[in-house]
DNA sequence: GATGATACTGTATGACACACACTATTGTCA
DNA sequence: TGACAATAGTGTGTGTCATACAGTATCATC
């Protein structure tokens, strides 16, 4: 594989993990909000926990989510900054337990597949 | 929640389990091309272990891998119907290894995520 | 020997989530 | 004063997927 080759692979990597990675952060964002939290605290704690998630890309998720009544959420203005605080609804808990559900479905579908040589 | 809410929950439902299977048909193509196959029993050996996948996602699917040279492909004109064999290259091994590592990574993050409560 | 189902491969279109690159404000600390 | 962190947001492009469609050749069934 000569250079150009290399980074076509690398760009089909990166393209793949991409892939893969999707869908489980609404997944993660989900879980992590049965209890309360904002925006930028979730960011910190997903990276902290090996689901790294841009900015850019968890704020209209969480929007998006609360259009869906899977979240609501509340401005807390009384600290230095303005933080908006979202927490799961009704039917985000429902939604929650349904995709954790397939999520596990889809692993134990994925380690059969797997497992042989 | 009356009917139209309801729609839109199960529309909502069907999109996020979408996403959390996206990339995974991927990684099981791969997986099962360590042997020479043809599209056509591919799907059916996907669909017979849990991953759903059309016909018409599965084909462009394949070309597209080939493409990235990590399959190759041979045509069998020997029996009644001609059937398009394809198998992983070297680079598709590689991939195959790769993308399995960052598979049980996620795994491995996500199982941390749900478990609390 | 006609009719329909099945095997087999392919293409076109549209929706949607994500990364990335931005903008913007306010507080904090050097 | 100036830079960095905290906090929230928007806009654009790309890529994968579902869905619907097109097409051919074989096999079974009547």
């Amino acid at each position: 594989m000569n250079d150009q080759e290399q980074r076509e692979f690398d760009k089909n990597l990166e393209n793949l993990r991409l892939e893969l990675r999707r869908g489980t952060l609404v997944l993660g964002v989900l879980s992590r909000l049965q209890r309360p939290q904002y925006g930028y605290s979730l960011v910190e704690e997903l990276g902290a926990r090996g689901i790294a998630a841009e900015a850019g890309t968890l704020y209209p998720l969480l929007r998006r989510l609360e259009a869906q009544q899977l979240l609501e959420s509340v401005w807390e203005t009384s600290g230095p900054k303005p933080r908006k605080y979202y927490v799961l609804t009704a039917q985000g808990k429902v939604m929650l337990g349904l995709l954790t559900a397939e999520w596990q479905e889809i692993t134990k579908n994925m380690i059969g597949l797997l497992r042989e040589e």
